[in-house]
DNA sequence: CGTTTTTGACCTGCGC
DNA sequence: GCGCAGGTCAAAAACG
């Protein structure tokens, strides 16, 4: 997979599939879906789960996320589509080369298990946000296809600002509006391609 | 000593 | 109903 060197890349970088808690995630079907469609970044995929995605980038070549705005449900000869409901948990997923193997978003979080993943030879590692009254979840796991890239499942939105979050140019996750965000040393972005 | 991690047990949903 | 896999709980251990 060839990752951007560009500090401000473009979906166009990505022409990848990967599998991932069973779904194949198609970056070219992103690609389709934004240039069809009214700049919408919506992601499909081949089960019926939904998800979403952006594009992030960091000194630790954090190299990609997700978020929805609309729901592509069923495989790829029927896929229907709807807006995403209110209830829907939101889902981020981040692949990244970490030293650490860790994603570094500023958060609090607290580890509450592990278990190993039919067809992984590395274990999955649970993790909850420290925050009181906050649900957000996320799920850690290397990336069977490559060890050295970490998979990051964030599930659900936090009720509170990032301890370390010193900018955001919205206070939601509407892609329509919010393009970058940065603590500490990294900085995000969320990049649409052109129509 | 308070907080976090570890880890086996338990729970739940799904396919057969 | 049963078994499996993924997700969560919670007591004990480890850590700072």
């Amino acid at each position: 997979m060839n990752y951007p060197s560009n500090p401000n890349p473009n979906f166009t970088d990505f022409d990848e599939t990967f599998k991932f808690d069973d779904y194949d995630y198609t970056f070219q079907m992103i690609m389709d879906q934004i240039s069809l469609e009214d700049h919408s970044p919506t992601l499909s995929w081949t089960s019926s789960e939904r998800l979403v995605a952006a594009e992030v980038t960091s000194p630790l070549q954090t190299s990609l996320a997700s978020s929805p705005m609309s729901l592509e449900i069923g495989d790829k000869d029927g896929i229907k589509k709807r807006k995403r409901h209110k209830e829907d948990p939101i889902i981020h997923v981040f692949k990244t080369k970490s030293p650490d193997h860790s994603l570094d978003d500023g958060y609090k979080w607290r580890k509450y298990g592990k278990k190993p993943i039919r067809g992984s030879p590395h274990p999955r590692h649970y993790h909850k946000c420290s925050s009181p009254n906050c649900v957000v979840k996320k799920k850690i796991e290397k990336d069977t296809n490559n060890p050295e890239y970490v998979l990051t499942t964030y599930e659900g939105i936090h009720n509170h600002a990032s301890p370390s979050v010193i900018y955001c140019d919205s206070d939601d996750f509407d892609l329509s509006s919010v393009n970058t965000w940065s603590f500490q040393t990294h900085t995000y972005s969320l990049s649409h391609s052109a129509p």
